[in-house]
DNA sequence: AGCACGCCGACT
DNA sequence: GTCGGCGTGCTC
């Protein structure tokens, strides 16, 4: 029955406002419920302003509405779960509903384009294109070379991706000539998904788990590389998901889905496999997007943003790596992928799966507390033992730029194996800082509490935070000494005095500098193949990517995670540490991992070295239960950030004052950031803690209206953030 | 967040 | 005499 004309919608716009916005239905249309979920197009604010919104609810219309200006849905694009699911992450999150939204939505839905068709595409040789081939199929290169891979018929986008690394521009250019083109496919023919490997114990104990009981099943799988996690999510969503006729998600970490990973996926399954990652052009986020919405889709792959596809028929979640920090959004909304996933497997009534090698002390909590049940894999049988561990204590041991003798000797004697190596080393550049070594001058960013780093060998400064680039002064500019000299060892440097040190060896570098777009890691790899060779390289080595000629892992600056203010320092370095050796050896080649530190007795390492990740995991539980921080505390953050530091404090002394009632909630500071400057801007903040998260939340609720009206808000930037992962 | 309105400095 | 600085207020 069609509601009465006095009906208005209640619209979510993507606006960081806090309040839904009513608006008179299009011309022709009648407000009902069969609105709700739909998007509309707006006018909105006093310039001629547009915005695509989505209907949350009806209202009663009140004189003075605006007009819709259309309806972008006949059906809702956003409902049942799924939008509930979102309207629990924006109270969450603390996000203003239409924001969250947004968030939500591929960009193309966003801007308030029609759902796309989900069908999936690949391209072809045109009859131009098939007669240049016969003439020999014009001047060498890329494009040739793709046109050639189609003269043998058509070929899927996600086959390019794998056999074809980079085809999307010299398609392009074959297209704009009229020489190949794009053409929808119809369903793949079903493939018969080969018959996977005979299973472990340990494997079939995690499914058993999964296959136990129904409903919501939250499972910790816990189990070191190589211990077959991977096969484990293989068959599951072969049981859970694609014999019973529903869909499955799978989580990956940022750099961990690889078009590796997905013909693997692919090739086991059986069933076409989407992906949804940063790389992937907005188009075809749409169309992942589409397809799971509409149930055309079976498994999807994807990064953080993956987790708010529709999941109509779902059958169960995989989140891989589920400590991984990429999983935290740490800009907008400030949302966890695995806490969400976690949340939506709830509502849907699926079994998940949380699988790490070295799980965040909030889900082992969770685990412990019984909250989720618990399977750990052990070690293959006939796979790598454990590395063997050799800790250098670098106490009044004459370094050469930051590396030991024992170190280098031990490259050498891999190399000497015709083995691999890897120097692993957190910080990119030639040396973390420049200091004047008469009066002890660094040189700082101007726009920073930070030192800058030096680069090309000394002749640049970059400052990390901001980006500036400094010429390095030629003299002290406080004591005019001419003894200016780099300090500590950053990847460049290290590169360096290794190749002077092995100068026949194979050298590869992979950091930010030396490692660009989106398949530079798998070049850089890829040059170095099977040959004796060293890698030097950040934190983008520390996984994925098989390396089976790599028997030794070096860790250069242990130090410097010892001691960080940070809370989760430890566990972050005992996680770092854990993935990193993890590389070191395979079945044939035993590994050996060098730990060089000046604190050879702390008590971090001697955990980890006796008992592992396990062993780490139960001291800091332990400290962060005495020191009231998660996972047995709730934390929110409100973050503030203004060009000059009056307008920050001000705000903050506002807003800690205006935090009245609630006192079992702790108010800690206001405090300067870390970081109190970066770029050019003022940085400060204030913690919230709380013993109980509804104490934590029911606060929150009350504070942030009161904060919005404070006339000091006007002139900082501010937002807060539930959960942070750091603390700045 | 945008965007417009509104009162005070250095330019054609 | 104007163009434009960003403070202030509003968005159904």
């Amino acid at each position: 029955m069609p509601a009465a004309p006095e009906t208005a919608l209640r619209i979510a716009l993507p606006v960081p406002l806090p309040q839904a916005f009513d608006y008179l239905p299009p011309a022709g249309g009648d407000a009902g419920p069969d609105w709700v979920g739909c998007r509309v197009r707006v006018p909105f604010g006093r310039g001629d302003g547009e915005q695509v919104g989505v209907v949350v609810g009806l209202a009663a219309a009140v004189p003075g509405l605006k007009q819709a200006t259309a309806r972008l849905d006949a059906m809702p694009l956003l409902q049942g779960e799924l939008f509930a699911s979102l309207r629990w992450a924006a109270g969450y999150w603390q996000a203003p509903l239409g924001e969250m939204l947004a968030t939500a939505l591929p960009g193309p839905l966003r801007a308030g384009q029609p759902l796309p068709e989900s069908c999936a595409h690949g391209w072809t040789a045109t009859a131009a294109g098939r007669a240049l081939l016969g003439e020999g199929g014009g001047r060498p290169g890329k494009p040739r070379e793709l046109l050639r891979a189609l003269a043998a018929g058509a070929i899927d986008e996600d086959r390019l991706d794998l056999d074809q690394p980079g085809w999307r521009t010299p398609m392009r250019r074959l297209s704009e000539r009229g020489l190949a083109e794009r053409i929808a496919l119809g369903p793949p023919a079903p493939r018969p998904a080969p018959p996977g490997p005979v299973l472990l114990p340990g494997q079939q104990a995690a499914l058993a788990a999964l296959a136990q009981g129904e409903g919501f099943r939250p499972l910790l799988l816990e189990g070191v590389t190589g211990s077959g996690k991977t096969e484990v999510y293989l068959q599951a969503i072969a049981e859970h998901a694609l014999a019973a006729g529903r869909q499955a998600l799978v989580l990956v970490p940022e750099i961990g889905l690889t078009p590796q990973l997905l013909d693997r996926f692919r090739r086991r399954l059986g069933v076409p496999v989407l992906a949804m990652h940063s790389g992937l052009p907005d188009g075809e986020r749409a169309r992942a997007w589409a397809a799971m919405a509409r149930g055309d889709g079976r498994v999807l792959v994807g990064t953080r943003s993956a987790v708010f596809c529709p999941l109509p028929e779902a059958g169960l979640i995989v989140v891989d790596e589920e400590h991984d920090a990429s999983y935290k959004q740490q800009d907008g909304v400030r949302y966890h992928a695995r806490d969400l996933a976690v949340v939506r497997a709830r509502a849907l009534a699926v079994p998940v799966v949380l699988g790490s090698a070295t799980p965040a002390l909030e889900t082992l909590h969770n685990a412990l507390a019984g909250r989720y049940r618990h399977v750990r894999l052990d070690r293959r049988a006939g796979a790598a033992k454990p590395p063997r561990v050799r800790v250098v204590d670098l106490r009044k041991r004459q370094l050469q730029h930051g590396l030991s003798e024992e170190l280098l000797t031990a490259v050498g004697d891999c190399l000497a194996r015709g083995e691999q190596a890897l120097v692993f080393r957190n910080r990119r550049g030639y040396a973390p800082v420049l200091i004047c070594h008469d009066c002890g001058w660094s040189a700082t960013c101007r726009r920073c509490d930070a030192a800058m780093t030096v680069h090309v060998g000394g002749r640049r400064l970059i400052c990390h935070h901001c980006g500036a680039r400094a010429t390095p002064p030629n003299a002290c500019p406080d004591c005019a000494s001419l003894g200016l000299m780099p300090q500590g060892a950053g990847t460049e440097r290290i590169e360096q005095a290794l190749a002077e040190r092995f100068p026949e060896a194979l050298l590869v570098r992979v950091d930010r500098e030396t490692t660009r777009g989106r398949d530079a890691i798998e070049r850089h790899l890829a040059r170095l193949g099977d040959q004796p060779g060293i890698l030097v390289g950040t934190q983008m080595l520390a996984k994925g990517h098989d390396l089976p000629r790599l028997t030794l892992v070096a860790v250069v600056g242990v130090d410097e995670g010892l001691f960080s203010a940070d809370f989760r320092a430890g566990e972050k370095l005992a996680q770092l540490l854990i993935q990193v050796s993890g590389r070191a050896g395979r079945a044939d080649l035993p590994g050996e991992v060098v730990l060089q530190t000046h604190h050879p007795d702390h008590p971090l390492l001697n955990t980890l070295l006796a008992g592992g990740y396990p062993a780490v995991a139960a001291l800091e539980l332990a400290q962060r239960e005495a020191a009231g921080f998660p996972p047995y505390a709730f934390l929110a953050l409100l973050r503030v950030e203004a060009p000059t530091v009056d307008a920050v404090d001000a705000f903050l002394e506002d807003a800690k004052a205006a935090c009245t009632g609630h006192d079992t909630v702790r108010r800690n500071g206001p405090m300067p950031a870390p970081m109190a400057r970066r770029a050019g801007r003022s940085r400060g903040q204030l913690l919230l803690a709380a013993d109980r998260r509804p104490e934590l939340h029911a606060a929150l609720d009350a504070w942030l209206p009161v904060w919005r009206g404070l006339r000091s808000a006007r002139r900082v930037r501010w937002a807060v953030d539930v959960d942070p992962v750091d603390l700045y």
